[in-house]
DNA sequence: CGAATAGTTTGCCACGCGGCTAAGTATTGG
DNA sequence: CCAATACTTAGCCGCGTGGCAAACTATTCG
């Protein structure tokens, strides 16, 4: 996941499908780099299951899974409280200071 | 960012601090490596600016910089909100599809 | 059918990452 | 002051990643 969202021609065709699926090539071309290099990361993306691909004839179609995204906000959210936690445990003890 | 969240003994080492503060060579024996790679997982983290940390003597402390961890939520909020603007199209023209 | 289109596969290369050992530098406790 | 402690630096290595060009496959259009 992470790894996946950590190049940034991967997070752009992330942010471009976000307004709708659309064909490799199309990507492609919003990319300073080769057919075969752009679809590596397409298929890194549907590895990590950020996105999914169908073929119709000699199109490939490419999708995002938004549900995939919600794996990144609940690692987040699971930070938020640890550290909630904590606050909570210094907020009792700094409370408890003052008898 | 992203690159420095890629890695799972870092992000192991994010939630450690979630906690609360700890030293390098603390954090480093939850860890199965030596000292030396640990500490450049410590210096990734640092410089992405998800952690921060000083030096006191001849311990390093280390402390989450939580600030920074918002950075990531921003960007996914991005994506939600292109997502939001795709389906308010498609709801629009759904809708006016029925006159 | 034949040519253009849209991917796909293959094979190559450079670079950086993540790991290691060994040796060095401050600090600190006795 | 000396030894232990806590990092730190330096240097090495294997592997994965991200890029390329060239050649191949499968559709589609005229």
């Amino acid at each position: 996941m992470f790894v996946a969202l950590a190049d940034p021609t991967r997070r752009g065709v992330v942010r471009r499908l976000g307004q709708g699926p659309a064909s490799v090539g199309d990507l492609a071309g919003a990319f300073p780099m080769t057919l075969p290099s752009f679809l590596k990361h397409v298929r890194t993306l549907e590895s990590a299951g950020l996105i999914r691909t169908t073929k119709a004839g000699r199109v490939r179609t490419c999708v995002l899974n938004r549900e995939r995204l919600a794996v990144v906000e609940d690692w987040l959210a699971e930070q938020r409280a640890v550290w909630q936690q904590r606050t909570d445990r210094l907020d009792r003890f700094v409370t408890e200071e003052q008898p």
